[in-house]
DNA sequence: ATAAAAGACTACTAAATCTATATACTTTAT
DNA sequence: ATAAAGTATATAGATTTAGTAGTCTTTTAT
């Protein structure tokens, strides 16, 4: 399962997405609008930024904002930068890779095998998919679910 | 991540699974085999029981094997008796789902709409996956490796 | 110049979950 | 009868996650 903060980075790049170019968005915006606790979103939104991800602005008149257009912004980037695990074993991490203890033979485990095939499915998807598909998959499903 | 309950089990059941036919196969000799805590793969090895994937003998010369044949025991069986969750968002299991408290309206949420997706491919594998084909993949693995 | 707005930074706490161990009991083979 | 082996429940310890609190810094408006 991903964590609470990897899902509230996602849904505040998402409505950091739909006004991207606009002015900067204040935090309590996005937290109300996206129910996640305020607090909490501060510092989500500043590993972001530190990660280059989202400038932001001080004072009256600030806020948060993309630095490049959210269909630049992949979805695996948002997992990895919020310590979100793609993989379902450790052994099989790209990027947070470690050993499995009790293993003795990484390369010839057969149930490792099978996770860097899961792996390389999910990476497949979320490494896809930026920002702008999920806004624009968004924009459908509303139109669907309107009708 | 997968728990390492989800992982023992697995791994156990592979052992379980190369040793189907046999004589039922002991705790301990499982638990030292693969580097198990014995205590912790004992009720992981009683959960499977209660679950009807394994039987058990008690006493001397006892112990425990697979009730099915390992062609028949699919990973996906594994990760839900185990607890392990498949989905990467509550919302999105469909053996395990929960409403996410943030969203405000599943049906036009784009980031679940892309974790559907996710879960269809890694839910793909995982049931088409059997214990018989890990303990495949292993040897051919270790012929691989061996040249 | 000053006050208010808004983010930056650090520390901490509470809760949940995971991993593992301990203890006592039951069944079965010899 | 005894030893081997699983059954069952409780609990402890460790780790991670989620969230809160408080103070500091920068920027803008007046």
């Amino acid at each position: 399962m991903l964590s609470k903060k990897t899902r509230y980075a996602l849904k505040a790049l998402v409505v950091l997405g739909k006004n991207f170019g606009g002015a900067p968005m204040q935090i309590s915006k996005i937290a109300s609008e996206e129910h996640i606790p305020k607090k909490f979103l501060e510092q989500i939104l500043l590993d972001m930024r530190n990660a280059g991800l989202l400038y932001s602005k001080k004072g009256s008149g600030g806020g948060y904002g993309l630095v490049k257009d959210p269909a630049e912004i992949y979805m695996v980037q948002v997992l990895r930068l919020t310590g979100g695990p793609v993989a379902l074993l450790p052994c099989v991490s790209l990027n947070f890779y470690q050993k499995c203890d009790e293993c003795t033979n990484e390369a010839t485990c057969g149930v490792r095998d099978v996770f860097v095939e899961v792996r390389n499915a999910t990476l497949k998807i979320l490494s896809e998919t930026s920002i702008a598909d999920v806004i624009n998959r968004e924009e459908i499903l509303i139109k669907n679910f309107e009708e």
